[in-house]
DNA sequence: CTACATGCAAATAATTTGCATTAGC
DNA sequence: GCTAATGCAAATTATTTGCATGTAG
């Protein structure tokens, strides 16, 4: 699992397993969805093994970098990160009203892209689509 | 042309077309493709009508709620904006590697998009798709 | 035991805001 | 003239960094 992969990841760089570390890694996976990194700081501090804000910052860059983690940037202020290992891989939808995230996946989407790319010549390892609106509730709601 | 626009839409809010934000409108449109608010700022410092950071800021929101300019959002630090009149609509790849953009666009894409959007009754008004990865230099470049 | 990590507080950086002054309409 | 805009500098917010101390390997 995540552990195992931070594990190596680290061990190869010659950095050290720190329980902080664990901590930001395992408060990271018990988060569903998107988090910002204040929000994750906050919900360490509740938690058994603390982490200071630097730390979380610092363990975030490191997880990125593993390639555990991504930033998915996209709030007015900061950014917003998810993690990518057993969460399969999706696009999203944002109500431009209400805020209401939708992630969806779409094969031909997929498919589609990795034929661009070659038409390009453009070697395509991640993408973000990210297409703005309304939801449902909210088309209801404005008329 | 984009100043029509840009002037009406200050009318229907009560605001006013002044000269700063004339100049930070005609910087941005005499720009090809991305923006940073630091370039347009400095850019404006060395022409003929001057506007602080400030103004640079307050018209750039301006003109993002206005519809005239998107933020794309991407940098490391910072936003990053490009005008959306007069410059088609197009999606971005980045490379990794180099940090070159390249702008495309495909017809398939849009539709797939739409048809995506129809299935989970959702009003999408714009998108955003950035594709990150290799480009055709930096592929040969690193092997 | 040694190098790397931590926490803190200070430093940076990007952007926003309060306020006195200036200028569209 | 009235209301909104400007410039400045101070305030905010997000994130990084220097340094003395702690700790994983």
């Amino acid at each position: 699992m995540e552990s195992k992969i931070f594990r190596d990841f680290l061990i190869q760089r010659g950095l050290k397993l720190t329980k902080e570390r664990m901590a930001v890694l395992n408060q990271i996976f018990s988060i569903h969805g998107h988090f910002e990194p204040e929000h994750l700081y906050l919900n360490i501090r509740n938690s058994e093994i603390k982490a200071s804000r630097a730390s979380v910052y610092r363990t975030l860059n490191l997880l990125v970098e593993s390639g555990l983690v991504e930033r998915i940037s996209r709030s007015d202020k900061g950014n917003v990160y998810e993690h990518t290992y057993g969460h399969s891989h999706h696009d999203h939808m944002i109500c431009t009203t209400c805020g209401v995230v939708i992630e969806f996946f779409s094969e031909s989407l997929e498919e589609l892209q990795k034929m661009i790319c070659t038409e390009y010549h453009f070697a395509g390892t991640t993408h973000t689509l990210e297409i703005r609106g309304k939801c449902r509730t909210c088309q209801k709601r404005k008329k």
